[in-house]
Order: C-alpha cells, then sequence, then structure tokens
DNA sequence: GAGGCGTGGTA
DNA sequence: TTACCAAGCCT
C-alpha cells in the first residue's frame, strides 16, 4: 500500500515549482461520474489542455451516498460535547476551535471556555485579554480575536443572538465559507453546504475528484457536491457525518475501506485508486525564525510585554522579545532587545535556548538574562509592558513556545532570592 | 492567490 | 527524531 508519507511533497523555499499547465479561461469539459456499476463517461475535449474534470453526479449516485451515510452516522457517531447542545453559540464556539484542530484537543478548552464565557453577550463584553487567556494553547490565535469581534458584533447587530443563514454568518469575523456552513447547517437546519478537509477527501475518492487541494476548479467541484449532496433532511448530521466519516474511516493514510458504508459508491474504492486520492498537500519548508527574549528580573517578578494584535502570536503575552539572525552573538541580542524595549540594558549572562516546530516556522527563542537602571513601563515596540510574578503571569494568554520559554527561564532560579 | 498563522497526535 | 497532518480564515 502506498503511503502518503512516501507520496508527500515538500519543497525548500528556494525549488522551483513546477509549471502550471496552460490556463484555459473557457470551462471545463464536464464529466459525469457513473455510479459504480457502469463505465465512467469521459470526453475530454480534443485539443485542450486537460483539465480537472467537473463532477457531475447522477441524482442515483447521491442517493446511493447519503443515505447509507446517515445510517451509518447514527450508529457510529462520536459522543462529543457540542452534540449534545442545540445553543447556537456553542456550537459556533465548537466550529471555531475545531479549525484545524482535532476534537480531543478541543474538547477540554470548548468546556473550559464555555464556562468562562457562557453566552455570545458575555464573551462580548470580556477584555481581549481574557479571551486569548481562555485560548492560551490552541494555536491560530486570530481565532480568538476574531471571535471576540464578532461577539461584540452579534451583539450590537443582533441583540446577542447569532444569525441563522450561512450568507449572513459569512459576513462576521471569522466566519468563512465552511465555518458558516456548518454553524447554519448544524446549529440552525439550513441546507447549507460545508467542505473542509475530511469532506474533500471523501470527495476526492467517492466521486474520483482530481486535482491538487487549493486548485480553483476542484474546490468549485467540490462545493457543488456538498451543495448537491446536503439537499433533504437532516442537513446538519449529513455534514456532520460527511467529516466523522472522513475523520475516522476515509482517513488519509490506512482508510478502512471494508469498514465503509459508501464503499460500493465510491468510484476510487472501485478503481483500486484510493491511496492515490486525493493527491497530498505540496507543503513549504518552514522558515527559520530566531527571538532574542529577554528575562529581566525585578524584586520577584519578570518584565512581560504584549505583542502587537497582527502576525505571530498576535495580543498574547511574552518575555519581551526580538528578532534576531539565527547566528547573531549575544551583544548583538542584547541591542535588539534595548532597542524593543526603549532603555539601555545590561547583559547578565545567557539561559540556554528553547526551540519550537511551527508549521510555518523553525522557531527558537535565546533567553538572555538582562538587567537596566532605569526599568521600562511602556514603548512603541510592544502595546503593554507589565512586571509579574510568575503567579500573575499563569493567567496570561501566552503561546506554549513562550511558555517553554518562561519555565526554562524559572528552572534557572532567575528569581530566586531575589 | 499564495503565504501567514500553533499545537499536539501519530507513525 | 522527523515529518506529516487536523472540523480554515485572512490578507
Amino acid at each position: 500500500m502506498t503511503s502518503r508519507s512516501a507520496r508527500a511533497k515538500r519543497v525548500t523555499s528556494d525549488a522551483q515549482v513546477p509549471p502550471k499547465g496552460p490556463v484555459t479561461k473557457t470551462r471545463a469539459p464536464v464529466t459525469a461520474v457513473a455510479p459504480p456499476d457502469e463505465a465512467p463517461a469521459r470526453k475530454p475535449r480534443a485539443g485542450r489542455p486537460p483539465a480537472a474534470p467537473l463532477v457531475a453526479p447522477t441524482p442515483e449516485h447521491l442517493a446511493s451516498v447519503r443515505g447509507p451515510l446517515l445510517d451509518w452516522y447514527d450508529r457510529n457517531r462520536r459522543d462529543l460535547p457540542w452534540r449534545r447542545t442545540k445553543d447556537p453559540y456553542a456550537i459556533w464556539l465548537s466550529e471555531v476551535m475545531l479549525q484545524q484542530t482535532q476534537v480531543s484537543t478541543v474538547i477540554p478548552y470548548w468546556e473550559r471556555f464555555l464556562k468562562r464565557f457562557p453566552t455570545a453577550r458575555a464573551l462580548a463584553s470580556a477584555p481581549l485579554d481574557d479571551v486569548l487567556a481562555g485560548w492560551k494553547g490552541l494555536g491560530y490565535y486570530s481565532r480568538a480575536r476574531n471571535l471576540h469581534r464578532a461577539a461584540q458584533e452579534v451583539v450590537a447587530r443582533f441583540g446577542g443572538a447569532l444569525p441563522s443563514t450561512a450568507a449572513a454568518l459569512l459576513e462576521l469575523p471569522g466566519f468563512g465559507r465552511y465555518t458558516a456552513g456548518a454553524v447554519a447547517s448544524i446549529a440552525f437546519g439550513e441546507e447549507a453546504p460545508l467542505v473542509d478537509g475530511n469532506v474533500a477527501r471523501v470527495f476526492a475518492r467517492v466521486f474520483e475528484v482530481e486535482g491538487l487541494p487549493g486548485d480553483r476548479q476542484r474546490e468549485a467541484t467540490l462545493w457543488a457536491l456538498a451543495a448537491a449532496l446536503v439537499k433533504g433532511k437532516r442537513p446538519g448530521d449529513l455534514n456532520q457525518a460527511l467529516m466523522e466519516h472522513g475523520a475516522t474511516t476515509c482517513r488519509p493514510e490506512n482508510p478502512l475501506c471494508l469498514l465503509c458504508p459508501v464503499r460500493t459508491a465510491c468510484v476510487a474504492f472501485r478503481k483500486g485508486r484510493v491511496d492515490e486520492l486525493p493527491p497530498a498537500k505540496v507543503r513549504a519548508t518552514p522558515k527559520k525564525l530566531t527571538l532574542a527574549v529577554a528575562v529581566w528580573p525585578h524584586a520577584g517578578t519578570l518584565l512581560f510585554a504584549r505583542r502587537a494584535d497582527a502576525g505571530l502570536f498576535g495580543g498574547l503575552w511574552e518575555l519581551p522579545g526580538a528578532e534576531i539572525a539565527d547566528d547573531a552573538p549575544d551583544t548583538e541580542a542584547r541591542a535588539r532587545i534595548a532597542a524593543a524595549l526603549g532603555v539601555e540594558v545590561k547583559l547578565e549572562g545567557a539561559l540556554g535556548a528553547v526551540k519550537r516546530q511551527l508549521t510555518h516556522r523553525d522557531l527558537t527563542l535565546r533567553l538572555l538574562r538582562v538587567s537596566g537602571a532605569r526599568r521600562p513601563t511602556s514603548t512603541p515596540a510592544f502595546q503593554e509592558l507589565r512586571w509579574c510574578t510568575p503567579a500573575d503571569a499563569a493567567s496570561l494568554g501566552m503561546s506554549t513556545a513562550m511558555q517553554r520559554a518562561l519555565d526554562a527561564a524559572l528552572t534557572t532560579g532567575v528569581l530566586a532570592g531575589g
């Protein structure tokens, strides 16, 4: 069996990207995918470059997927906490947390967060700082900022009640096509389609949708399929069934085809192409990012800084950091920190480094113990500066990377004995 | 539209 | 250890 990792590609930043085929602005040929018992009819137009076919399934083929999938879902659905509520706000929260994040990771966050911010109104009236603290460690922190903004908009424009259509939801910050479809269908019963990574994979196999992730034609095909399939009863369950099926059975690697409820309707299964659909995403090599991080003890506290809202770890607290070259000497690192803080600092010693692997960054935090005659209380490089004890810092919104750096710094005993 | 944006699980 | 990957959105 071909493993996905063997097929997966990785490009370095200076690698040549394979040239894309000639682009045609004319509509690609429409290919009807025949039900598995019949031979597929493919009629690419002569004289044109091959384009991803727009899959147009027959009503029979759709029905042969829809029914068995819903039956399977009724028997196999996982008992997830957000499936026990009909509260649109709670469902919305689950969908945002689940973006690019696995179910098992989300569950404790969802329960904690909902307890702390039980309604859209409660969330809207909370300081962003508290919201980010509730998101601490979950990653992709712009989700929390957008959620907070959207809650405020919901209160201001809709009296605290989430709008009930995908079209209206799409106007809110943090709602893309997927999340709008998910909340509209699951919380409000609208026949709104959704396509996530799971659904894309399921469709690629069942309907033999070609093309790489991100390809426009492919995306259009997937959304058209989702829209066709969701028409009917229980649209929310149908959408969840698709995702659940993709997450548990039609997995990226080692899919459980023998347990698959739609095996007989699956074109890839019939053709033996399950392992080659969908093609693996081409990922860029993470870029190196090195930050000099200031460990500045004073009277049982350390200096913390709140990052700008945009960009990496936006709005989060940190030991004040400044970007440096990977091979920068400590003297240069000290200078960068001094510039960021707007005061002179003295280098007291290096406290080692913490490395973190992000999806897109190879992050190194170099800890430098510093001191200074003038202790800063504000500086343009950061939204806010604050001198905190470790206990104070525990309740700040902070990335896991910086939490590790802080733990490492405290382990060295910088605060011991004042 | 391609790249930025986190983290933890898994093989 | 390393690399891939997961219920995407924003610019």
